[in-house]
DNA sequence: GGCATACGTTACCGACAGGTAACATGATGA
DNA sequence: TCATCATGTTACCTGTCGGTAACGTATGCC
């Protein structure tokens, strides 16, 4: 997928640099803080002490760069969520248990707004294919997995289960961007989640 | 709060105006299609069959059109609220129902886009005070009126219930964005409704 | 007719956006 | 020492944005 051109003798793996760690770092930052559109290539440069100039030198355009955002935040939510999960092999339903709290724990933080990808489909509008197919292909990774949880935990409906666990989750997300740190609506998702797991488990229930 | 300057003899209400109409109407179609920064003064008043000084002439910034802009889906959001819950007074339970019934109904239509003064909080910055503080209010007033109707219907843990419907419900906002049509998981959002409400009028769960 | 209202048209402004050219510098390594 | 590479610097291009000035015109009211 990546061209092997521009390998540099020893030193950083392969085409990176160190200006441009640094500036993709500062473009996550601030594309989370303040929205896609809402970030220039420039503003971008010089927070990250450089200049436009280096920034196209790794940069193609700042498509490119947002590609790559999306890209970046996506593997990190999943290793944010393999983690939580790892900690109960072979027990979905304490593995979506720990992936509330997790949110939960995460929306206390100061940064945190929710999630990037979801907030990146409300900026990116629908003929922009390769970003939009970006975000689809992850929200449909996340309704897929809550969905085989379900299904694992031997719940009936288990689809309909994995869904509104989904809304849920993504339910956090979205206020999250509203209210502040530990007082939104969000806490009280756990409970929920709870609720609905004992109903799929015990009896039919819609 | 309006002041009454520039009061016409007779015809339209109160220094409105027919193009200043197609404009905002215009202007709340884009905006709902491509975002808020997504489009320009200059695209609406076109679009309108208009020139941007003809925006001039009726809205004294693009600021200030957004504002009206969040006002109007506001005051369509809680008539839409009102017409759903009005079919079922004096039954909260029922008017819970409707409500996600007809959220379910509308995203089925090919215009929606979720929740406007939802997807608002994701393009505005923090700093940008009086558009955010509208958000606020609404998102809170959401919140109240979900608790609200919990507490009518003799629930245990009211606040917590009223604060999961509306993740339910933000929930099936957000994730309209990216799911076409019927395909979402927002159709299990009425099923996790009557089994979280089931659990809190039954007994004890979280 | 005279006048104000409402609207269209053209042209312009400063600011900023994404993106590029050309050149200077400083470290590295053969 | 000399070439190379990564980076900084300055200047510039084009386009678009929010916003304004000045002028023209149709309508309708008195």
């Amino acid at each position: 997928m990546r061209p092997p051109e521009a390998q540099t003798p020893c030193a950083p793996a392969a085409g990176k640099s160190r200006v441009r760690d640094r500036i993709f770092e500062t473009a996550c930052d601030l594309f989370n803080r303040h929205g896609i559109r809402g970030v220039g290539v420039d503003a971008i440069a010089a927070e990250a002490g450089s200049n436009k100039m280096s920034f196209y030198r790794s940069f193609a355009s700042k498509d490119a760069l947002v590609a790559e955002y999306l890209q970046e935040q996506e593997r990190e939510y999943w290793a944010w969520w393999d983690a939580a999960v790892a900690r109960y092999p072979d027990d979905p339903r304490r593995q979506v248990e720990a992936l509330f709290e997790a949110q939960l724990d995460h929306a206390k933080s100061s940064g945190c707004r929710g999630c990037a990808l979801g907030n990146a489909a409300v900026e990116i509008s629908d003929h922009e294919d390769e970003l939009s197919t970006l975000v689809r292909a992850y929200k449909e990774q996340v309704r897929r997995r809550l969905r085989a949880i379900a299904h694992a935990m031997g719940a009936r409906d288990a689809d309909s289960l994995g869904d509104a666990l989904m809304l849920l989750l993504d339910g956090g997300n979205f206020t999250r961007l509203t209210f502040a740190l530990g007082s939104g609506p969000i806490a009280a998702a756990l409970p929920a989640v709870r609720t609905l797991i004992d109903a799929h488990l015990l009896g039919k229930s819609g």
